[in-house]
RNA sequence: GGGCUCGUAGUGAAGUUGGCCUAUCACGCCUCCCUGUCACGGAGGAGAUCGCCGGUUCGAAUCCGGUCGGGCCCGCCA
């Protein structure tokens, strides 16, 4: 019966197996340790019978092991205890060196950051870059748990979409048998669509930019956390977010402790209610601290965003904050305008230790309003087979909403304080990279 | 797309005002020694046409041009 390396210190006294992939060995002359790698973490197997030791000669980390042999307490193995006596039967020998060293950290300075990804399939068995995705993991449940008691239901949107689209980022176009495709740069549309459905929804899905941007926080895909509600305003819909951040966070650092660990995360400082800032006030605000003025800019510079965190984080108590009050100028078609002031969008970008990790809006659902909109601002054709399944929904019948869309993996890298978001993306892809 | 910057064994680094480089160190790998290691320790060894092409020079890892591939910042965004 195999067991599983966590659960060693349950069976002193037993015979047991375990089975992995060798992680490290150490060779002391009359006795012999090695690390057994499973899903659970490492055990530390002691050998020194001398045939043993020499089933392993000339096989490299990875080779795929079991391992039985009697449990002993011991407080010098880490967990304390360990298998003596050890016989192993090797399931898949490996003779070829690993391409990089997988039982130390990895180097994750940008200059590296290329081996890294190179590299990623055997790296990725490196006990802390695990931990990077089991963090993420948990980001995820975290955040599902909290759609799931506030009545959302999950979705999944299709990716492959006509050629016409909302518009503003660039996306990749697409021969699909012989007309014109794109992929999602969003789940926008079925996201809104969905309200009609199930009032409350939100899916986990890839997102696809065709922008050519090098930057530590762009890629060309991206896990989207994208979510919808129905019958809510602006203020509903930011205190939502309030929650998710909060209780994914708190998710998070209760079920992934010893991940965040490996990082040494710090639990970001939060309020119950992420602090508003309107945008000309940050302009403002910034100008004033750093002499350079940007008032009056309809978008935040990227050093900006991380000054107001630092002010938010100092003057707030909050590491994330709200921008909200922007400018019609930049704005999509779909976003809805405050009736008082049609020149201000209902908008607010969620920015987190420096980076932006989510935007927020009001949509107009109002068909008359929407369907100007999209003539005026998007030059669209609402007979466009792209936009009229769209159009349908709010012609019967769409309730005031808002949604957002979420970055996961700026989530990720901003909770464990990563320097290119590239670092929390199992097999990055971005101007340059379609492997592995 | 614009600006700046980098490219040396499998990996990470040193050397870069031209010659002392026949290229240094650490990790990894191979051989041997070592009975409590956990970044084990010790002795020895293999492994690099210094990204590529061309130029300047008596002489190029080092200077120049081109090229390919990275990185950072900006624009844009999540």
């Amino acid at each position: 019966m195999r067991i599983l390396n966590k659960t060693i210190a349950e069976h002193v006294g037993t015979q047991v197996t375990v089975q992995g992939w060798l992680h490290k060995k150490r060779l002391l002359g009359g006795v012999t340790f090695i690390n057994l790698r499973d899903r659970s973490g490492l055990v530390q197997v002691v050998i020194k019978n001398k045939d043993e030791v020499e089933k392993l000669r000339g096989l490299q980390v990875g080779t795929v092991l079991a391992v039985t042999g009697s449990v002993k307490e011991e407080p010098r193995a880490p967990g304390g205890a360990e298998l003596h006596d050890a016989s192993l039967e090797i399931m898949v020998p490996v003779t070829d060196e690993p391409p990089i060293e997988i039982d130390k950290p990895l180097s994750h300075k940008p200059d590296n950051l290329d081996t890294l990804f190179d590299y990623r399939v055997v790296g990725l068995r490196n006990l802390k870059e695990q931990a990077i995705f089991k963090v993420q993991a948990a980001v995820k449940e975290g955040a599902r748990r909290h759609f799931f008691a506030n009545d959302f239901t999950e979705f999944n949107s299709p990716k492959l979409l006509p050629g016409a689209t909302e518009g503003g980022a660039e996306v990749f176009k697409l021969d699909y048998f012989g007309k014109d495709a794109t992929l999602a740069q969003s789940a926008q549309f079925y996201k809104q669509i969905m309200v009609g459905v199930f009032e409350r929804g939100f899916e986990i899905n890839p997102t696809y930019r065709a922008e050519p941007s090098a930057t530590t926080r762009h890629m060309t895909e991206f896990m989207h956390i994208d979510a919808e509600m129905g019958f809510t305003d602006m203020q509903g819909l930011l205190d939502f977010m309030s929650g998710l951040l909060n209780n994914t966070i708190s998710y998070v650092w209760e079920n992934a402790g010893e991940y965040l660990a490996q990082w040494n995360a710090e639990k970001p400082l939060l309020t119950e209610k992420i602090p508003q800032i309107p945008l000309e006030e940050v302009h403002q605000k910034y100008t004033e601290a750093t002499g350079t003025s940007t008032v009056g800019e309809k978008d935040l510079r990227p050093d900006e965003e991380r000054w107001i965190c630092e002010y938010a984080k100092e003057n707030l108590g909050s590491e994330a904050v709200f921008i909200t009050e922007w400018p019609r100028e930049g704005a999509k078609f779909y976003h809805k305008f405050k009736d008082d002031d049609q020149t201000v969008a209902e908008r607010a970008d969620l920015l987190f230790r420096g980076v932006e990790i989510s935007t927020a809006s009001m949509r107009e659902h109002r068909y008359d309003k929407l369907v100007t909109q999209l003539q005026g601002m998007a030059g669209g054709n609402p007979e466009d087979p792209g936009f009229s399944y769209y159009l349908s929904a709010f012609k019967y019948g769409m309730p005031p909403h808002g949604g957002f869309g979420m970055g996961l993996e700026r989530v990720t890298q901003k909770l464990l304080g990563l320097h290119n978001v590239k670092e929390a993306s199992l097999f990055p892809r971005d101007i340059n990279r379609l492997t592995p």
